[in-house]
Order: C-alpha cells, then structure tokens, then sequence
DNA sequence: CTTTACGCCTGACGGC
DNA sequence: TGCCGTCAGGCGTAAA
C-alpha cells in the first residue's frame, strides 16, 4: 500500500491527535508482524507524545527525551483513528490509546508492517543507520544522484529504489519519475549524465510532493487516518496503463518486471 | 563493495 | 460454486 506520500499523509492524519497527549495504553492484539513486537514498546504507556515525525517510510512518535514509537506500514498497513470502545475489525493488530478514550488503530491484512521502540537518537537505530536522504530534503540533487551512481552497473529503477541511495520511491513512483525524466528504466544507473539525473531528481520531488498534496495514490485499498482515500491515482502517467497509449506520444506503453517488481514505460519517451 | 532472489502474509481476480 | 495460479504499493537478509 504505502510509498512515502501515503506515509506522509497518514503522518499528517495522526500528529494532531498524537501530539501532547500521552499514551495511556498500549494494546497488542497480534504480535507477530514483520518482527515479533517486542516488550520494549511498553515503554510508552504514561509517555506524553512531543512530537511526530517520518524518516523514509517509518512513522517516529516521539515520547520526551529517551525515544519512542517507530511504526512501519509494510504493504498494506494503515492507521486510522477511533474511539477505543469501537470493536476492533479483522486484522486490527494494535492500539495507541490515549487518555481522552481516542485511539490510533494500526490494520493491516499482510503482517508486513511493524511497531518498535527506538532509543534517543532515532537514526541510530539499526533499521534507519544506513538509510539514504530523504527525496524532499536539500541534500538530495542531481549531482548527489550522479556520484552515487558512478560506476554501478544495474538497472536505473532498481537504483533510486534502493534505501541507501534514496528513501521514500517506491514502485508506483519509480516508474512515473523514469517517465516524467525520459529515461529508460532498465538504463544503467552508471551510464546517465549528470544533467539527466538532474532531470530525475527533479521528477522525483515532483511526483512525490504532487502525491502528497493529492493525499496519496490510492490503487487498492489505501486509506488515510480519516478513512478516506487519496486522489493522485488520477494523476498517473504510465503506472497500471500497459498497453494504453502514452499521454506525451501515444505509443503503447509497456510493461515489465524488473527487479521482481513490475515497470510501466514507453519505449519512445525513454531511452 | 554491488547485485539478485527470496520470503514474510492475506486477499483479489481471472481461468477453468 | 470451488480450486488454483498469479499478482499486489516494502524491505531486510542471504547468497552470488
């Protein structure tokens, strides 16, 4: 389900409930996530909420000084907030319930998210060290893009995928930034000029803040804290329109899976 | 070091 | 109606 701008969205969804109000209890309904959730997370019972954040696609809430809260949605988690005498529905895993009787309800059919404790400081923590800057940070340019890229040999997909280059692009976004940039996603990353990189860090900023002002892409099931879905689907380019014509030429576009994943282009916008 | 393949899960959908 | 194969938005890990 979530690439970073639904993660963003849901992150805007929770903040106003969450911020300053302090977790009265946490309640566990299934522990086997993606990783077994641990007894640490217990930790933020009586811990008031100074803050909340995204790095790449994991929620932080942040419990004072010590640490916190750090939430992944996986592929098909969401978050939405309830009233903790609401029944819980299938595949509600867990609760952050609040004082005022509010909840914050973490679904998710696959079991592919998680919950964690993390200790003060965040990017410490084993799952974020290695992480790559975030695509909407100044950090993250062209030229940065070219660097990395020098001398690697895979596919250009498969590189601005890779968490370490980047955070954040997901599949839906790889492919409408390969598109929006004109390059080939089975280029090799060290065969692209500095300028086009230019081009696709560009793309990717824009995608990824267009989808967040649309509230996310909603192809399945995706919904925000609200319940409701995002509107950039609409917006889409090339993702999920194999064999539908390209808006810029009208060729066929194309798909094919690269990586294990599938890749939606047009043979005559990118080369 | 880079690159590739594999699972972890449930659910939806198409073909028979 | 059921069964089976395929596919799905992530990502850490193992192995090459």
């Amino acid at each position: 389900m979530p690439e970073l701008p639904e993660v963003e969205t849901t992150l805007r969804g929770i903040e106003p409930v969450l911020a300053g109000c302090t977790i009265e209890q946490l309640v566990i309904r299934n522990s086997s996530l993606r990783w077994p959730v641990s007894e640490e997370v217990f930790q933020a019972e009586g811990r008031r909420v100074s803050g909340c954040r995204r790095r790449a696609k994991y929620l932080l809430i942040e419990l004072g000084g010590a640490g916190g809260l750090m939430i992944h949605l996986g592929m098909s988690g969401s978050l939405r907030i309830c009233d903790m005498n609401d029944a819980p529905r299938k595949h509600d895993h867990y609760d952050l319930v609040l004082e005022s009787g509010k909840c914050v309800r973490f679904n998710d059919p696959r079991r592919f998210g998680s919950l964690a404790w993390w200790n003060h400081p965040a990017e410490d923590h084993p799952l974020l060290s290695h992480l790559g800057p975030e695509p909407l940070s100044a950090g993250f340019t062209g030229t940065y893009l070219w660097t990395r890229s020098r001398g690697r040999r895979g596919a250009v997909k498969n590189f601005i995928m890779d968490g370490k280059i980047v955070v954040g692009v997901g599949n839906i976004y790889a492919s409408e930034a390969l598109f929006m940039a004109g390059i080939h996603p089975l280029r090799a990353a060290g065969r692209i000029s500095a300028v086009r990189y230019e081009a696709l860090a560009q793309a990717i900023r824009d995608v990824l803040s267009r989808a967040i002002r649309r509230g996310g892409t909603t192809l399945r099931d995706f919904l925000n804290s609200d319940g409701n879905p995002g509107y950039f689907a609409q917006e889409l380019l090339v993702y999920e329109r194999e064999g539908q014509p390209c808006f810029q030429c009208g060729s066929i576009l194309k798909r094919k899976v690269i990586g294990q994943r599938s890749s939606y282009y047009c043979t005559q916008c990118q080369r």
